[in-house]
DNA sequence: CACGGAGTGGACTGTCAAGTCCACTCTGGT
DNA sequence: ACCAGAGTGGACTTGACAGTCCACTCCGTG
């Protein structure tokens, strides 16, 4: 019997209190190394109401897939509206920039980091963060589009290839932050992804 | 009783043959996704020659993210000696472009999935890892310093940061592949790092 | 040729996690 | 008050995996 959503509003908030402990446990500690039975200690849930609510484990890991998009863009939802400005664009960064110095470039993006280990063991999972990754790019590439449009970018610049080019450089330096402790690798990332987007400026 | 060298040549090719076996699987499947009987099968190897060779799984693991390193590097070594002149980055970019269309966007960069899989639960492979990009950036960062000593590249221009960049847009366009199953997001990436690197060109 | 250590085979154990099952409670509607 | 269905609790089953153990073979050396 496939699981369907909530009928009332008690089960939606268990729902997503499940969802929320997965999440927090995924992003502290990788997809791996969570078990359900810690997913139901956090959540304060029993085992039969995971599989009440979910299919099972990877149903629960898609869900989470899904939660942590919506949490990464809500995060940063304000400054990716104003992707259309030279100001909004060092907002931005200097936002991400914080971030990463304050868990000390700990977890690297909760996004990114997702990719490595599910991309390759479930398409589903791996689709469903394609879908967060493109959700993400958009704002950028709107951003873009309008600076294009008002002058501010070359009218021959194309704002989906430089919208893919300025993420690869914000995930790349998040990875090379991770791996090597280190925020300013993102720093230096970002920098270069400041001047390629002045590149096309005129 | 910790774990030594083997003493014979037996022993040494045995001890290399676990490790092809393992990184071939983890590449495949992903660390968590790999158990030690698959190795011990893929390897012939019995479950006692496992301990006897590594300390744990972690240990082989381990053993595994340095053999990768290696194997990555090994791959394209010859290019990498050549990343002092406009025509050596573009083979290497080129190079790189083509291996992903051959494995179709499949498991991203054998390094970089490596991350996020380890980086938050081994320090020990974390470093590892971290070891690994060193060396690879070194090669690159070498590469530029030869180019801006020759003239090609401007006086002023920081060999180390620009390598760091270009590595991120590496990471990133293959994470941005692997994710969206589309070899051209490497080549959008390595494209803008075509143009970053020539903007410090005079 | 014995002897000791390196290397090998595979059965065994303990643990832990996923998934099942069923009895129970709570709640809203009639 | 009843009752149907949503929600909950937790014991139980099953299976897989890491790690242990011991008996064996192989081979170089004195």
């Amino acid at each position: 019997m496939p699981v369907s959503e909530p009928a009332t509003e008690k089960g939606r908030t268990t729902r997503a209190r499940i969802i929320k402990a997965a999440a927090e446990l995924v992003a502290q500690r990788g997809v791996a190394e969570v078990s359900l039975d810690e997913v139901g200690a956090r959540a304060h849930a029993s085992r039969s109401q995971l599989y009440h609510y979910f299919e099972d484990r990877d149903d629960l890991i898609r869900a989470v897939v899904e939660a942590t998009t919506s949490t990464v863009l809500a995060a940063q939802d304000a400054l990716l509206d104003d992707l259309d400005s030279w100001a909004g664009i060092d907002r931005w960064f200097a936002a991400l920039e914080a971030i990463q110095h304050e868990r000390e470039a700990r977890g690297g993006c909760p996004l990114g980091s997702l990719v490595g280990q599910l991309a390759e063991r479930d398409p589903v999972a791996r689709a469903a963060l394609a879908a967060g990754f493109d959700r993400w790019e958009r704002r950028l590439r709107d951003g873009l589009e309008r600076m294009r449009t008002s002058g501010k970018l070359a009218a021959n610049t194309d704002p989906n290839r430089l919208a893919t080019a300025t993420m690869a450089l914000l995930q790349g330096g998040l990875l090379l932050a991770q791996v090597r402790r280190d925020p300013d690798q993102l720093t230096i990332a970002l920098h270069a992804a400041s001047a390629l987007l002045r590149t096309a400026s005129r």
